[in-house]
DNA sequence: TAGGTTGACATGTATATACAAGTTATACAA
DNA sequence: TTGTATAACTTGTATATACATGTCAACCTA
């Protein structure tokens, strides 16, 4: 037997728009329309459309319709370092201070309102990986057994509080020179750093922590990789 | 009303998978057994199946039932540089060239094979963003067209032999200090750089292209979102 | 004219059903 | 013992149907 039925649909739909024969913005016939023109139901119609609506081509608006999509930006599944357990934290500080500009202007902090701050090296084997500096909104009262944050990322930590798919994070990263207390931490001269901010913000728009990391060469390169749906399977590692 | 019952029934299932109720390798309870116990139909069970699916959480097998897989690694959408269009690329060079050594590594080319080469400059009103090497596997008779390649990826140039959405492409990020021809052809004493190589494999596993670009603290940071499927519209950017 | 109602039509959720096709353990035959 | 049917599972595909809910334009009323 051939390709299933709304495989196909889900195929001449995409093509179409790839094509240009729906332009961005356009609305796609209705599920009835297709449903009739396939000479199909429109259940089988309703998953061609969810694999279009996943592969971002397309969006449901309940009483409206289909929408076409702008082209979206390629979606890349990001690896940090190798998968090398061999790597142990060492906290440097822990404390509550004053935010650093940066940290209080990405955490969107008033004037005088103060941060929980984590400042770590991650090495392995005494070789020193990357230098960790994390910032959450300090809230006088709540308990503060994040101070014993370990590598866990923010939405690991809180996934109690928000449930961890919910969570957005926006990373940067840039080449750098290290400030002198980084440089001073990691010890050697390094100057070819990797540094990586990431903000996490909860559903509803609250900013629960900023982390700034400084990796090294050491640490290894970031990795991504695109085309299908990011399993990791499929990503095998031909870049020597 | 309360959130569908597909909806809760993923969300219980995710919450058993997360709090270790289904370790990794475990098989889920069949359609049938979960839609007699949540008293619904197949039909609705499939669509909560379908989600956890499309999360990663669980890969179906038909014949066998839904495995419990291991935690994947974040998806996030790449965003390169600003979307600003006033920038331009100068060519330096296009050739027929032996390649570089890690370019035919990359490539997974013989001895004695060539390559196209193309070399550019971009930048945005005389400032300098980027210096781009692609390499592309010459093969004796094939058009070279491609010699006129613009700013496209690989992905979008080879869109007609390949489905640009089958292509798979690998990326390494690091921070570097430029060789000398890139130091020369950028101008200044640039030293943070960031590079990104960049591998696109068909679906067949052929090495289509490599690339490697150096970029600039003027071509903007590399910015990346996670959380929902990657649409540009939630993805305002607090990181100032 | 301004504002509200209605109805046609869109997608969202849910049920019941049927058959195709992959997997596996068990029973049986060579 | 080894191989092969088979039966009882599993998910995959597809249909027909019902009602809920969001959108919007046409119409009606104050």
């Amino acid at each position: 037997m051939s390709r299933a039925l709304y495989l196909r649909i889900a195929d001449t739909l995409r093509q179409r728009i790839l094509s240009g024969g729906h332009p961005v913005g356009d609305l796609l016939p209705s599920e009835n329309e297709l449903s009739e023109a396939y000479r199909t139901s429109r259940v089988t119609v309703r998953k061609a459309m969810n694999i279009l609506e996943g592969e971002g081509y397309i969006k449901a608006r309940q009483g409206k319709g289909y929408i076409v999509q702008p082209p979206r930006h390629a979606v890349f599944t990001l690896i940090f370092g190798e998968e090398d357990t061999r790597h142990e934290f060492r906290c440097l500080e822990v404390g509550i201070i004053e935010p650093p500009e940066h940290a209080a202007r990405s955490l969107a902090l008033k004037e005088g309102d103060l941060v929980v701050v984590i400042r770590r090296i991650l090495d392995r084997e005494g070789i020193p990986l990357a230098y960790d500096e994390k910032f959450l909104p300090y809230e006088r009262g709540r308990p503060t057994v994040e101070l014993e944050l370990g590598y866990s990322e923010f939405a690991d930590y809180f996934s109690d509080r928000f449930s961890a798919l919910a969570l957005r994070t926006e990373m940067r990263v840039r080449a750098t020179l290290p400030p002198a207390h980084v440089r001073l931490a990691l010890g050697s001269g390094e100057e070819r750093l990797l540094a990586v901010d990431r903000l996490v913000v909860s559903p509803a728009g609250e900013r629960i922590g900023f982390s700034r990391e400084y990796l090294t060469p050491e640490f290894g390169p970031l990795r991504a990789f695109s085309g299908r749906s990011g399993s990791a399977e499929n990503a095998p590692n031909p870049i020597p």
